[in-house]
Parts: C-alpha cells; structure tokens; sequence
RNA sequence: GGACCCUUAGCUCAGUUGGUUAGAGCGUUUCCUUGACAUGGAAAAGGUCACUGGUUCGAGUCCAGUAGGGUCCACCA
C-alpha cells in the first residue's frame, strides 16, 4: 500500500477510476431475477446545449440514486440520451448558415437536414461528454437520441396509432405563431409577460348617423383593417338602440355592424369591443358564432400585408402600430392614448410576442385523460415534493388539445399523405379519415408519385413523451426483449424541474398509460413510480442563472477547481426539497474541503499503524475485541449505526440534503474531532491500539460506503487505497451495503454488542472536555498541552474521569489532571463530572473571575426558575407525557447542584 | 382573478409526528502551525423564529388573519 499524499488530488484519481469503470462495464444494466430492478430515465437534454449548474443538480441527484440502488444490491440502469430539441437545433444550424448568407430555402430541405446531421455528429455529444467529468454512471452502451432511427420509428407508430383512435385531428384554428420561428407553438411554449404598451381609444363613426360615435379601446390599432364588426354586451343600456347598425372601420374604410355577443365585459372600457377574428381568438370565436369573416392582415412574418392597406401594407407589426395610430389622429378617429400595461404572450424560444393566427395544424386530443389523474391521486405516482401533484391535476382538469405539428423542417415529420388532386384548404373531418383523400402510415402509399407528404414535423414534446419507453425498444418486441422493458419498466424515479410538469411530466403519464401493455392495470403502464422536482438554480442575488445575465458558473471550471466529487457534495448539500436554490461557490468548496478531511483521515490511520485484514465486512469484525471497547468505541459504532439510519430515512423520504448533512456532521464532528483525537491517547497504549486501529478501519469502511453515492471518486480511491477491495472488485459495483438493521444485528451476533450506557457516557466526557477548553481559552492559555488541571469530584464521577484520563489531558490541552480534596482561588468550571480548576501560576484576577461565574450563575437561576415554574404547574403535572415530566425534575436536580457549586465557587472567591 | 410556496443568527439555509437552554455552513472576533488535515484545530460573539390573535399544561412547529417576497395558472380588449 503506497503512502497516501498530503492532500486530495481530484483530477487524475477521476480520471483513472472513471476510465476503469468504463473498461469494466460497470454501468451496465442487467437483468437479474434474482435482484430488485432501479431504473431512471435520463431528461434528455437539448442535443445543443451545454452543461449547466441545473444539470449538475439534476443529474448528481440521478447518479446518487442510481449508485445508491447499486449498493443495496439492486440491479440499477440508467439510460442516458439527448433531445432533437426542434426549433433550438434547427435555429442553431440557421445561424450558421446565415455567417454564408443562406437561409434554409436556398439550400432546399433535404440539404438543409444533411447540415444538421452534420452539426449533430460534430456537436451533439459534448453535453454527455460532460456528465462524465461528472461521474455520472449511465449506460452508455444504450445513449438514445429522440431522432435515431428506431426512436422516430416509436413516435411515428404512436402518431399513426393515436390517429387510428381518434385522437388526432387536424383543423384550421387559433393558434400561437412565433414570427421569427415561423411556426405554431403549443400554449405551453408561451409564456404571459407584463409589458407596458398603451391603449388607443378609437371612434368609430355610424354610417346612417354622421357625427355620432361609438368608442373602443385597443392595444392593437394595426389590426383595425381587420376589423369586421363592433361588439357590445346584449343588455348593455347604453348600446341597445344601435345593434344592428353600421359604423365606418377607420383605417381600409369600410362598412362593419354592431352586433351583441354576451363576452363583451360591460365594465371594461367603452364597453365595446372591435372584433378581429383573424388576430384575436375571444374575437375569433365571437366570429364564429356570428359568421363574420377573418381578415387576416398579416404575413407569417409579422409584417402587415396588402390587407392592411395602402400606408400599413409591408411595414412590421410593430412600426405598423404606430403608423396606425397616426393614421387614425389624421383621420379624426383617435381620441387619445394612455399608458396601459397589460400581459402579452411571448414565445419561449425566440422572446418574442407571439401572434394569435389562424392556420391549419394538427391537434390531438390527450388519451388517458382521466387514468393520468388517478396514477397521481391514487399514490401509484408519488411527487416529491407532494404539493406539485396539485398543479399537476389542475392542469389535467383544465386541459385543451394539443396542437403538435410544428412548421420547422428538423423533426420527425409527419406521417401523413395528401393525394395531390385534394385541396387541403377543404379538407374535412370525414375527408381525412378517407383513405383514398389522405394516407396515413408510416411507410408511405405504395405509388407516392400520386402524393404529397405533409410538410410539417411533430413537436419535439410530441417524440419525449414516449421517452421512458421508447428509450427500451419500443415498439419492436425483439428490442424491448433485448433492453429488459419488463424488468426496467417501469422506471423507479424520474428527477427533473417542476417547468416541465406540463411539457413532460404529464404527457410521458398520459402516453404510458396509452401504450404500455394493454389491458394491464394501471400500476404497470405508468412511466415512474416516484417524480423527485428539483428547485431551481438561482444566483446569489436570486435571479434566475441564464446565459444572457452570464450569472452561471461553468460546471466544467468548478470541477477543474473543486473536483467532481466537490461540486457534487457541494450542490446536494445546497439543495434542500422543494425549495429554489441560492448557489453560493462557498459551498463548492466546502465539498471539496470536505473530500480532503476524509483523504486525511484516512492518512491519518494509514500513519497510525499496520494495515490489519480489511478485505471484508466479516474480516474486520473478526479484528475486534468487544473487552477492549472503551466509552469512545461504543459511542462511535453508535453515532455510526444511527447514521446509517438517518441516512436511510432519508433516501427513503428524497431528502438528499439532509442525508448529507448527517454525514458530515458524522464524519466531521464525530469521527474526526473527537474519535480520532482520542485515538491518538488509544494509539501510544499498545493493549487497546489494534482493536483502535480496528474500529478506524470499521468506521472508514462503511463511511466509504455511505458517502459514494455522492462522492464516487474520491471513495473508490480510498476504498482501494485502504485495501477493502479484493482485486478487480470495485466499490460502486461489487459491495453491498448493509442497512443499519442488518449491521447491528451482525454486531451482536459476534458479540460486539453496543452498550448504549458507556456510549452515552461520552457526552458527559465531551462536555468536560469542552468546558476546560473554554475556561484556559478565558485565561489566555494557548489550547498546547501545557496546563495544569485539579479536580474535586464526587468518587463515582472521578472514577469515570479517571477511567479515561489519558485521552481527557490530551484532549483538554492538559499537562495534568489531578484530584484534590479541597481547591483554593483558582478558576473553575463546574461540569458534570465534577468541578475543574485551571491550577495558573500566575494570580488570578478574583473581581473578573467572579463577573464570569456569576454571569454563569444568572442564566442558570432564570433556567431553574423557568423549570420550577413548570414542575410546579397542576395542568403540566397532570396532562404532559410522563417521559416529559422526569426528564424535567432530572434537569432541575442537575441544574440546582450546579448552582449549588457555582455560588461555593463565588463565595470562595470572597 | 385563482392556486401554491417562502419569511428562523450578518449571509445562505436546516428544524421529521408540538416537549429540556432553537441548529449547521459561510462570515466575524480571539488563540493555536501540537506527528492526518491551516482545504486545519480550539474557544467565543451573534436569534423578541415577519406581525396579530387563537388552540394547548406547553407553539419556530397546529389554526385564523395581516404585511412583505416569490412561483404557477387564467381570453379582460
């Protein structure tokens, strides 16, 4: 065994394990009968994007449950991939063409697909690339990609399917249009901005009543050519006498009617509304019921066209706003302005406003609509935390169609065929479902001369709903067989961030519960059994971290600083359930200084003596002697097993942090400040250092474990370093971890038996220990071994001090501690194993030392008061637990015996 | 307009079913380079748990309300 180094080097210990792991297939997903499945899907990222601290987040939390799952000796898979990401890709691979000036057109669309097929092989894959510097332990050997072959085969399958059952329709409707994708988006791509704008109030004049008015008030005044009739509310009194009649539309002058329609608000306004079916969908229904026509008077670019007029025709909807109000104050029709803010839809993508547009799509109605609710309320599908489950059924209860054809050319384009003689303007219901009109399938019609495929590609929702299935061959038995679908599905847990709720989470339930095994119940055709949503990464001024505020640290430079294993240990640790998360770098690096307390630690036993048999759980077992076992032994296999618990709970409750935390204040605070210190008493006394050496090994050993999930790393390093590995045997794959239960119950078959008295006892040791610290520090003494302590103590109390005396003047910094009958003029702490006094050579300053005790004697009066108050209350006496009731008559004896000391202390010093 | 969340030490946050004197990390102050670690050790300062009521023997914790902050949903032009 080579000499561990002084301190932790990430970088080549990543570097070499990682490979390892790899070279050995560990990450692989098996099926084994004989074991429990775990499984998780990874949220593909987009193919262009890079890492950020939200995937660190994200997928730490994946890999810690999936080598969790690993160490309790289930058969772990998780399955990585990435998205086609539509309108992100295609953008990307546009921009880069306009560096030659082209555009998409010039190169035609099967060109244009080459060159993003190109990009996607240069590019595609750094951001995998990256979650290995991470440590992630996916199964490589089954990356997937939305648009690999037999992935487009699944979502052309469930397209053609779902239009077999009815589901899927296509119809000219209302619908988001982003001016610079050029595409519809679906209502979830958009996003309510407040924006400040300003609201015009327009007139317009009544053809058979010249000088009379009726007013409207609009945002939009560009749209006004499009108007093709004034609305107001059927009972409104004010308007009664003028249904029916005509106004002059101000701008592209012509005659429009004045009609009622009941979702005309009264109170908003003039109470009129100007309706424009074309650029509006309250209007556009109201257009409807009434039969008006939609003049649309704007290109997809959102430039206003010749309908718009001569003045507005050609210019940006935008610029067209203000030209339309100068053309309505040149007219008389304007009346005023006034600043207004109001909520306007942006796309996504592109942050831009979107516009209301009447084109054709393809829509579908969700299946499963109902069973989705159920897999939710019924607990088949736990959130975590609980409460989203709420914004989940809220959205199911509200949910509209689903408009999935995107106007883009990177996607899987839709499996549907026009013969060319039928005008797809005219298309009906019944036409579509009319095979000699339209073919739909996913290999074509057999003479394809005779038709035109639709142009359009499905949303890129519309492929990674299918993702926890499809990513396991579906729908092609022999693959599904191949990739274990029914021992994998369905997956144990699903991470990802509560925005996609809609996007994903909902549609991968409702998709599932559609096409997984058929006539199975419910629990077998959900997705995932648990939903564990992240918070969101914010900066530490609490915004949102995104490129453009360039508030986001690069993962790959906190690695190269803090080491994997840091930044993981650092993220988890700052990612409490549920809440947002305040990303402070301070906390990075606390993870990495906590890898290097346990890279000494372990040096430190290294350097402490002879490496004993580590090889296995049994062989160290075998290594102790239970008559060896002082107060500190005891306490240490203790706050071990109680951990392993805690941490349990917590794996069990997806309280990642808290899990943790335990083990830092474990190992840190247990294990590291007091056992190891005290160790070094054990150490110089040859009858008690082997078993010493032994319970070190014991506690690293299982702390390894504990700890690998989250550091993985650095623990299989040590794990080999300090020999608990046979050869070729590795950590993350080849050990079982036990639970608490199981190793407790092996301590007690070998008769190594935790007593749980003398493991309490350190407590009491502790606050001695504690206690003359904070008194020589009082006294200006340097916390050196160089002072003397005297002790009066009660003989069972000394013989507790005495029993551990070598470790307790180490510990205290003491040259010595002796008993005395009787201590004069010294400095004193009253602990609970008796009165301790600062022996100083020097005099002692009386009138400061009898400030410091009674100070200390005042907080301790109000205590008692507050106890006696109490105890001496009939209800409290009466009604609280029996447990509660002598735990507070103990605290009050104690706490009276040490008042009883400190005022001796005080008198004593005159 | 509806729903949800948050408010605890200078900062970022824990605090499980109500139960001794409310915790951690960072920061601050003092001391310490003692044979694992200065990426460290020891000690200390620092909190009317947003506010107001209520329930209870007992409330940071449960209930109601108020104020401030945040998120999501919603077709008010």
């Amino acid at each position: 065994m080579a000499e561990i180094s002084k301190s932790y080097e990430p970088r080549d210990v990543e570097k070499k394990w990682y490979a390892d792991w790899l070279k050995n297939d560990c990450f692989a997903g098996r099926v084994d009968a004989s074991r429990e499945a775990y499984s998780i899907v990874i949220p593909p990222p987009n193919v262009t994007g890079v890492l950020t601290m939200g995937h660190v987040l994200n997928n730490t939390l994946q890999d810690v449950l999936i080598r969790r799952a690993r160490l309790e000796g289930k058969s772990a898979l998780w399955i990585p991939g990435t998205d086609h990401a539509g309108i992100a890709t295609q953008t990307v691979v546009e921009r880069e063409l306009r560096k030659q000036k082209l555009h998409r057109r010039d190169l035609g669309r099967d060109k244009f697909l080459e060159k993003v097929w190109a990009w996607r092989h240069e590019k595609g894959n750094i951001i995998l690339e990256q979650l290995r510097r991470l440590g992630a332990s996916c199964d490589w050997n089954r990356t997937q990609f939305t648009m690999d072959e037999h992935y487009s085969n699944a979502v052309l399958n469930v397209f053609t399917e779902l239009f077999k059952r009815g589901h899927i329709y296509r119809g000219k409707r209302m619908v988001n249009w982003c001016p610079v994708s050029l595409t519809a988006l679906s209502d979830e791509e958009v996003i309510m901005k407040p924006s400040n704008g300003t609201l015009f109030h327009v007139r317009y004049e009544l053809v058979d009543q010249p000088g009379r008015f009726i007013e409207v008030k609009t945002t939009r005044p560009e749209t006004i050519p499009g108007d093709v009739a004034i609305a107001v509310h059927p009972e409104d009194p004010r308007y009664a006498e003028l249904l029916g009649k005509k106004v002059w539309r101000p701008l592209n002058r012509t005659k429009i009617p004045i009609i009622a329609d009941k979702s005309v608000d009264r109170e908003f306004g003039s109470g009129a509304l100007k309706i424009t079916p074309a650029h509006d969908k309250v209007d556009f229904e109201i257009g409807q019921r009434h039969h008006l026509p939609a003049i649309d008077v704007l290109n997809p670019d959102g430039t206003l066209n010749e309908l718009a007029g001569p003045g507005l025709a050609g210019l940006d909807r935008f610029a067209g706003r203000k030209k339309a109000a100068e053309l309505l104050k040149e007219c008389g029709a304007l009346l005023g302005e006034e600043a207004y803010s109001n909520n306007v839809g942006y796309s996504e993508r592109a942050d831009v406003p979107i516009e209301p547009r009447l084109t054709w799509q393809w829509w579908l109605r969700y299946p499963r609509i109902e069973e989705a609710k159920a897999a939710v309320r019924d607990g088949h599908i736990k959130f975590h935390p609980e409460r989203w489950s709420k914004v989940y059924l809220h959205w199911l209860e509200n949910i509209q169609d689903w408009c999935i054809s995107r106007q883009l050319w990177w996607g899987h384009r839709i499996p549907v065929w026009y013969r060319k003689d039928v005008d797809r303007e005219k298309l009906t219901e019944a036409d579509l479902r009319d095979p000699a009109k339209v073919h739909v399938s996913l290999k074509g019609p057999a003479d394809p001369e005779n038709w035109i495929q639709e142009e359009d590609v499905l949303d890129t929702w519309a492929s990674s709903w299918l993702w926890p299935f499809a990513t396991m061959g579906w729908p092609d038995a022999k693959t599904m067989e191949t990739a274990g679908i029914r021992y994998f599905y369905p997956t144990s847990t699903l991470v990802t961030g509560p925005d996609i709720i809609f996007f994903w989470v909902a549609r991968m339930i409702m998709a599932g519960l559609e096409f997984m095994e058929p006539g199975k119940p419910l629990e077998q055709r959900i997705p995932f059994r648990n939903v564990y949503f992240t918070g969101i990464i914010r900066d530490n001024q609490g915004r949102k971290m995104s490129k453009s505020l360039g508030n986001s640290p690069d993962p790959l430079d906190l690695i190269e600083k803090y080491g994997a294993d840091g930044l993981r240990f650092g993220i988890i640790s700052i990612a409490p359930q549920g809440q947002d998360i305040r990303f402070q770098e301070e906390r990075i690096e606390g993870g990495k200084n906590f890898c290097n307390k346990l890279w000494n630690a372990s040096r430190f036993r290294q350097m402490s003596g002879p490496a004993g048999d580590n090889s296995s759980l049994a062989a160290i077992l075998a290594r102790l002697e239970s008559s060896k076992f002082d107060a500190d032994d005891h306490a240490i296999l203790q706050r071990l097993v109680s951990t392993m618990a805690e941490v349990e709970r917590c794996f069990r409750e997806f309280e990642f942090s808290a899990a943790v935390q335990a083990l830092y204040a474990f190992f840190w605070g247990d294990f590291c400040d007091w056992y190891v210190e005290v160790s070094k008493a054990k150490l110089q006394d040859e009858s008690t250092k082997l078993n010493c050496l032994a319970i070190q090994d014991l506690v690293l050993r299982q702390t390894l474990l504990l700890l690998h999930p989250v550091t993985p790393f650095i623990t299989e390093e040590l794990w080999s370093q300090l020999g608990y590995g046979r050869d070729g045997a590795f950590l993350m794959r080849d050990v079982r971890l036990e639970t608490a239960a199981e190793f407790t119950a092996t301590l007690d078959t070998k008769g190594l038996s935790i007593n749980r008295g003398l493991a309490d006892s350190v407590e009491k040791l502790k606050q001695v220990v504690s206690q003359a610290r904070a008194l020589k520090a009082e006294h200006n003494q340097a916390s050196r071994r160089d002072s003397s302590f005297l002790a009066t103590a009660a003989d069972a109390d000394w013989a507790v001090l005495q029993a551990n005396l070598a470790k307790l003047t180490r510990m205290c910094g003491a040259a010595s501690i002796e008993r005395r009958d009787k201590v004069d003029g010294a400095p004193a702490v009253v602990t609970p194993l008796g009165t301790l006094y600062l022996d100083l050579a020097s005099s002692v300053d009386a009138g400061a030392e009898k400030v410091r005790i009674a100070k200390e004697l005042e907080k301790l009066t109000q205590h008692i008061a507050g106890t006696e108050a109490r105890l001496s209350n009939p209800a409290f006496v009466g009604k609280a637990p029996p447990a509660v009731i002598e735990g507070a008559r103990k605290q009050l004896a104690d706490q009276q015996a040490k008042r009883a000391e400190l005022e001796r202390l005080l008198a004593a010093l005159g």
